[in-house]
DNA sequence: GCTTGAGAGTTGAGTACTCAGCTTGTCAAG
DNA sequence: CTTGACAAGCTGAGTACTCAACTCTCAAGC
């Protein structure tokens, strides 16, 4: 089997947590224990520890003791073309709806510049005014999503949807926002990768660090680019499905 | 700053390496220079590295040293409805093309069974016969991703197309072959998700072990189901774009 | 019944080492 | 000029500890 003593107990542990010996809330032995029961150094069995915790099995509680996770069912979010029909509602409201549960959010809007990254996405210059508003989503209350979205002052300043989350059309989703000011949104195109969870993002999130986000840089755009955002993505929360039409 | 010696050691390699006073290709201080430097014992400029290596920034060669990586230009797959259209190319040719890169690949094929995961993507009955085809595609002649592909027996065999990889119809893509038999696809279905790269993975990749890699199960239909594939894309080669269609 | 404080247990971080296995540069022999 | 042996240096892994900060339990006191 593996070569190596903080290997073999890890494989130990993995094996005990995936035949349900040990069961998602339970205590793993602690570091003490576990270096006893395999006559090795303390080191090793933290070194065990730390790549389960890697690999998402247990996580670590300081002062407290290293405890089988509990996996969140992982949930899909749907992603495709036929769920943006324009409806006066917010995509991540339905998508919760369907899942069978409610979907809220909390958002803060600031004015500020393009940075060059953003620039980019919406087709305007560096520096040019942005609104910009970060948004943390919840599932039945809990934390499951947070997003960065930058929409254009020249399009938006002076217009009922300046700030996304006051007004009439205040929750409403971008494509509508938009639509009411005569922005009309044909595509959205999605660009996704994955990274390590962030301090921040692993504090706001509640998830430990080292786990993986996936983030997705989406832009609404019409005859030009109205809306971008960041939205980071926990995996052990979500996968997102697309729905791609052949032909 | 930061309240920990290994982090204030890491976040000052890091900013060294964003200012670009350490190049990529450059050799990072050994863990005996670090400790030294900082007045710290070795397992600290260990720890302060070992997070580097985790956020993607350095890469430790056993005997020789720990180097800033050379972060390969992350390129785009572009996974979207318009690309799929009914050309007698598979899709990954098509995209290395687009990039200016050749695209080729090594595949080998097996008969096998369905796994419960394979049997619920496919609509068919668990243990039920399945074409594998294991691929490894190269851009340039390097290896960049990875593919492991379904298909029923029940649809393709004594067709010319049983075997993806050989006959009339050799490496012409799914949609294409499919209709051979009289199979017409309209739907590719895309399921995201992201981990930790394995270890057999991380060396057909030629990726450190640690790193990240996005996991997209495709499912090609029409009717039905004609075929499943798990597709393993490492995060700092590419991203994956899809493009939505609004209304 | 409720609060509080002490103590035991736990993780995170650190010190100060050792050893095996690998890479690489040097330098002398052919 | 080439080749082989060798030494120096590096990472990965391990031993054997210490200390601070935190959590949890349980019993004493109100």
């Amino acid at each position: 089997m593996s070569q190596h003593a903080y290997l073999r107990i890890a494989d130990d542990l993995r094996q005990r947590i995936i035949e349900g010996r040990l069961a998602p809330g339970d205590r793993v032995p602690s570091r003490h224990e576990l270096a006893r029961e395999h006559g090795v150094s303390d080191r090793v069995a933290v070194e065990a520890v730390r790549l389960l915790v890697a690999e998402g099995y247990v996580e670590s509680r300081t002062g407290s003791g290293t405890f089988v996770r509990r996996r969140p069912e992982v949930k899909r979010l749907t992603r495709s073309w036929y769920r943006a029909h324009g409806r006066a509602d917010s995509p991540f409201r339905a998508d919760m709806v369907a899942q069978g549960r409610t979907g809220t959010w909390r958002s803060a809007s600031d004015a500020g510049e393009a940075t060059p990254g953003v620039a980019e996405r919406l087709g305007i210059a560096e520096g040019d005014p942005v609104m910009v508003t970060r948004y943390i989503f919840l599932a039945d209350g809990q934390p499951v999503m947070l997003s960065t979205s930058w929409e254009p002052l020249k399009l938006t300043r002076g217009t009922p949807v300046m700030l996304p989350e006051e007004g009439p059309y205040a929750g409403a989703g971008v494509v509508t926002r938009m639509r009411a000011i005569g922005q009309e949104v044909s595509l959205a195109s999605e660009v996704v990768s994955a990274r390590a969870v962030l301090a921040d993002e692993a504090g706001r999130l509640d998830e430990p660090m080292g786990s993986i986000v996936m983030v997705v840089q989406r832009t609404y755009s019409g005859e030009r680019p109205v809306e971008t955002a960041d939205i980071v993505v926990p995996v052990d929360r979500y996968e997102l499905e697309y729905t791609i039409q052949v032909e």
